[in-house]
DNA sequence: CTTTCATGCTTAAGTACTTCAGCAGTCAGG
DNA sequence: CCTGACTGCTGAAGTACTTAAGCATGAAAG
């Protein structure tokens, strides 16, 4: 019979404890205390206890955890910011990440929340990240000139950027030593002998693409291999047509690349099925080098050669310190660097013969 | 100076309403007209309103969410429950839901909070559902004899299942039209002759598998085509071996079946390869159909034959029913049934003719 | 017969906000 | 000189809980 609230308000509102108190008779107090379980020793008596644990389980009770966790100032919830566009390219990459999150979250006690609406201003992210919803933020995308970043600095929430280190050293990083990565990858290929070189980026500049390509041609000219922007060509749409419209771009001259460097390894696959299909013969007409180690192992054929970064340890990683942050247990920051290792696979052989002729489209 | 707290709470706690207001030299009132901006029109001076404002950048202040979010009855956040154990061969499939599910929900404005731990006991799944952190659920998982749905159905918690219908017609769910599906491929398989026919399902119960596969063989038996035991084999571990040794499982016969269905798409494509490297050629000895359309698009040269779902229609589907659902747009449930296609590919053909002795391994 | 103590509960304060109602102060109109 | 309206803010209640402190009762001890 509640009176008046029954009659004005139209959303069905969940049962409170106010109510099961009520109803067994109690006051809330007695509720909260028999319900948490700390009943018996704050002496309310078994026959009591039973009595409002029988009333809010047919009630179908369930303590606002909204309540509790402002209380307790603990929600238990991770944020997940991502500032990637989720394009279709990136779903073997970011279900890895979705994947080994919530496996390293759920094993420290944490759900996940992920933020969905990367349209929004630094102010709203702001507002939604440190609002109390979560415990904590893992924070993936670019990090050079973000607003969102120094937004981030100033508040006391426990964040962690993944693949990214904060440039001003204030927030916790983990990310695998790309510069070793692409350091690798650029050692492989000159010491085999290939000096023209193409690579394959991407046009968003909100993915890692910019930062390994940037470093794979500033190594390269280190070397005196000078990378011309006509070999800098992105892969936008991940299609047969869209790879097949990239490689003729990169290979339609007289003197084509001897080895393309893909900024991850998902254009490298994409690559190597236009070249099959195009009767270019990898590795002996074309090298090919990708990035992250993705295991596309119902294609095993072709393994396309490229640097493994253990993506689970990381964000493993990432947890632990985020989740220590947030307990308190550390309180300066952490950067935490992975090494990567460049894997063999069947993409990579040395350049054809210098003079000889090569018209590969 | 706050002679008190700083002292003894550790925990850094956020920038509060109250310090803000404090810091202004206002009331808790007037901050936060000034801040929600419905200072004008309660009558806050202009100037106080810039120096409340003023105070709170410099702070760094957020809104605590968890406090508003107690009070609107609104979270702005959608739960995913998934019952299924995060394996490897499902991240093609849930990669899928996750980024069409942040697509739909962000466009609605939801957030999306990822329930981490199936292995807690239903009451505290229950208990984190409903606790009020989420204004609606999506449930993922199977349905018969599931506790948590029972308590589901109690509470007032906007729910819709994904891919199951409740049974007792009392939640909401968007499923794809998979009898029918089923149906599909049985009917194009008795129709071009096949009567000896396999079936790769998985051992893990919280999948989809065990309602495909016990639906296609009762279409089959209707038919008068039994699937003996020993022809209904499990795809578990999702490697060359293990694709492999299920194929063995399935063919090391004098009499193997013409024909394997398999639940879902990866384990059809992990086999196709399997026939590959062991030299069995398809279709012609032996025919695969699969389920669900994933696009394995960078491995265009044998596409399997397959049902395909429209899996990003149906997570939008399910996101708008459970956004009207909170709103209160809509009180009773609706069950939603996507019409599913068979999507002819290059796996599939008429058995080799009766009495070709066949050994294919 | 009073004191002490344990028992079994209740009261109330605090959490960080929102929002309604209200209260001084000023000014114009009658 | 009094009334009414308007301005610019504050007080306090309400949200659903947790938890320390307190209070009434009865029994045992002195």
């Amino acid at each position: 019979m509640s009176d008046k609230l029954s009659d004005t308000r139209k959303r069905a509102t969940r049962t409170t404890l106010r109510e099961v108190a009520q109803a067994a008779g109690v006051s809330v107090a007695a509720a909260s205390y028999a319900l948490s379980g700390k009943g018996l020793q704050r002496r309310i008596s078994p026959a009591v206890i039973e009595r409002i644990r029988e009333v809010a389980r047919e009630s179908g009770y369930a303590p606002n955890l909204l309540v509790r966790s402002m209380q307790s100032g603990r929600t238990h919830v991770l944020g997940l910011y991502s500032s990637f566009r989720t394009h279709p390219h990136h779903d073997l990459y970011y279900s890895r990440v979705i994947t080994a999150l919530e496996e390293a979250a759920g094993s420290r006690g944490y759900n996940l929340l992920i933020y969905c609406r990367p349209e929004s201003t630094h102010d709203e992210v702001y507002g939604a990240l440190n609002g109390g919803m979560c415990d904590g933020v893992l924070f993936f995308g670019p990090v050079d000139d973000n607003p969102l970043l120094a937004l981030l600095r100033q508040s006391k929430l426990p964040s962690v950027l993944l693949n990214h280190e904060d440039p001003d050293g204030i927030l916790s990083s983990v990310t695998d030593d790309w510069r070793d990565g692409i350091r690798q990858v650029v050692e492989s290929l000159t010491s085999l002998g290939h000096r023209d070189i193409a690579v394959v980026t991407s046009a968003d500049a909100t993915t890692d693409a910019p930062s390994r390509v940037r470093e794979f041609t500033r190594l390269l000219e280190r070397q005196g291999i000078s990378v011309p922007t006509n070999r800098v060509v992105p892969l936008n749409v991940y299609s047969s047509e869209g790879a097949r419209a990239t490689l003729h771009a990169l290979l339609n001259s007289d003197s084509p690349p001897t080895a393309v460097f893909c900024w991850h390894d998902l254009a490298g696959y994409y690559l190597l099925d236009a070249c099959d299909s195009l009767n270019i013969s990898v590795p002996m007409d074309l090298s090919f080098v990708g990035y992250d180690g993705i295991n596309w192992s119902a294609n095993p054929k072709q393994r396309l050669t490229t640097v493994e970064v253990d993506l689970e340890a990381q964000l493993q990683r990432a947890v632990h310190i985020v989740d220590r942050l947030i307990r308190g247990e550390i309180v300066t920051p952490e950067q935490t660097v992975n090494s990567v290792q460049l894997r063999t696979g069947t993409t990579l052989a040395a350049p054809p013969p210098a003079g000889t002729p090569r018209r590969l489209l």
